[in-house]
DNA sequence: CAATCTCCGTCTGTATGCAAGATACAGAAC
DNA sequence: GTTCTGTATCTTGCATACAGACGGAGATTG
C-alpha cells in the first residue's frame, strides 16, 4: 500500500520503563546534590517514596552501581557513593586521557559540529555564570565536556565517558569548591580550549585540558582532604 | 575474648550470589562460543535450565547487557551481542587507546611486576601454543593483555577495559581468524611488546600495539562482512 | 560497671504470580 | 490467491511474598 510511509511517521516513541524512571530520578538526586556522600538507600523506603515496587528499584540501584554512583554491600545495604581523594586523583587522571582522545578525534573528523556545540555550550555557561544558580552553571560545565563524545564518533568511547561523568557531575555539586575566582578561571579555560581547537592547535588543546582537569583534581581532592580530617 | 581477633582471619568468602553465577555463567557461555551471535536468550527458559527462578537471571542479563555481552529488546527478548564490522572498528580502536595509556603508567609505576606478569602470560601461550586447544590460546592472550591494567594502578582504566574485554574475548573465539600464520604472528608481536616494555622503549612499544590491534580489526571486520554478505 | 549473649527489627536475596505487549499463524473475507 | 484480522502463545515488566542475614538494643552474667 502505498500510503504505508506516510504512516510510519506517526510510530510513537514507546514509554520508558520503570526502571529508567527510577534510575533517572536517583542519579539527579544524587547529582544535585539532593543526598549526601555515603547516605543509605533502602529498597523498601524509596519504593513506597517513589510509589513503585521493590523490583525496579533495585534493578535501577544496580545500573547506578555500575555507573559508580552507589555502593551496593550484599546483605548490608546501598549507600550513595562516597568518594576518596585517591578516587578523585585516579578519576581526573582517567577523565583527561578520555577527553584528549575524544578531543583529538573529534578534530579530525567533526571539526565544524564540535566547534558548534563547544560555543554553544559557553554561551551557556554565560547565561548561568550571568543569572542562573550554581547548578545551572555546572550543569552547562557538564554539557561542555559532554559535546566532546558526542562528536568523536566512537560509542565505546562515549560509554566510558558517561561510566564516570555522573561522578564527576556529582562531585562538581557537592564540592562546590569554594574558591572565589572558581568560575571565571573555569570558564576562561573553557573559551581558550575553543580558541585553541578553532585553530587546530592540539599540542595547546591538551595542554589546557591537562591543566583545567588536574586543577579540578587538586580542589576537589584538598576539599574531600578537610572534610575528612575535620 | 581475646581470640576473636585471631578467629576472624577464618572469615570465608561468603558464598556468590545466584546473581553471580548465573552472570558468570552465561558469561562464559557466550565468550566460549556455547552460543552464537544473534541467539535468542529466554528468561523462562534459562531459569528452567539454570535451575534458578526468574529473578536472578533477570538480573544477570541486565549486567551483561552494560557489558555489551547480550541486548535486551524491551517486549521482545534479549539476545547474544551481533557485532557489526564498524563496531569491532570502534571498539579496537578503544582498546588500543586504553591499553597504551595503560602500559605508560605501568612503565611509569610498576616496571618490575608488569614485566613478571607478562612474560607468564607468554609462558602460558606457549604452553597452549603447543599443546593446548585454540580457546587455550585465546584465554592466555586475554590474560596478557589483562596484566596491564592489573599494574596500571588506576582503577578506572582498569574498569573501562573490563567493560570492553568480553567483547573482545567473545570476537576472539568466535571469529576464529582462519589465517594460518596468525599464532605464529600473533606470538612474535607479542613477544617483540614485551622487549619494548623490558627497554623502557615507549614509541616502539606504542607502534607495536597499534599494529598488533589494528590488524585484529581488520581482520575480525573481513570475516564479520565475509559474514554478512555470504 | 563492663563484657557478652540473645533476641528482634530491618534489610536484602530469591521465588512466584499476574498483566500487558509482540509475534506468528490460521481462518475469514474479498 | 491475496490480504486482513483475530487469537494463541510467546516474551518481558512489575508486584508481592517469604526466608535468611546482619546489626543493634536490651538482658544477663562476671
Amino acid at each position: 500500500m502505498t500510503s504505508m510511509k506516510a504512516i510510519r511517521r506517526f510510530k510513537v516513541q514507546q514509554p520508558k520503563s520503570l526502571v529508567t524512571i527510577v534510575e533517572e530520578r536517583l542519579r539527579k538526586a544524587i547529582i544535585d546534590a539532593e543526598m549526601r556522600f555515603g547516605e543509605a538507600l533502602s529498597e523498601d523506603a524509596l519504593s513506597s517514596a517513589l510509589g513503585v515496587s521493590r523490583t525496579p528499584v533495585r534493578e535501577a540501584l544496580a545500573r547506578l552501581q555500575l555507573q559508580g554512583l552507589v555502593t551496593i554491600v550484599p546483605k548490608k545495604g546501598t549507600f550513595v557513593f562516597a568518594p576518596t581523594a585517591e578516587d578523585v586523583a585516579e578519576l581526573c587522571t582517567f577523565r583527561f586521557m578520555l577527553e584528549t582522545n575524544a578531543l583529538r578525534e573529534c578534530l579530525a573528523t567533526a571539526r565544524e559540529a564540535t566547534l558548534d556545540g563547544m560555543t554553544g555550550a559557553i554561551a551557556a555557561m554565560d547565561a548561568a555564570q550571568a543569572s542562573g544558580t550554581r547548578h545551572d552553571y555546572a550543569r552547562a560545565d557538564t554539557g561542555f565536556h559532554e559535546v566532546f563524545f558526542l562528536h568523536c564518533g566512537n560509542r565505546y568511547l562515549g560509554n566510558a565517558y558517561r561510566s564516570v561523568s555522573g561522578r564527576v557531575a556529582a562531585l562538581r555539586t557537592h564540592l562546590s569548591v569554594p574558591l572565589e575566582g572558581e568560575q571565571a578561571r573555569s570558564m576562561s579555560e573553557h573559551r581558550l580550549m575553543v580558541e585553541a581547537f578553532a585553530n587546530g592547535r592540539l599540542a595547546d588543546l591538551d595542554g589546557i585540558l591537562r591543566q583545567h582537569i588536574l586543577r579540578a583534581r587538586d580542589a576537589y581532592g584538598d576539599v574531600l582532604r578537610r572534610a575528612s580530617a575535620g
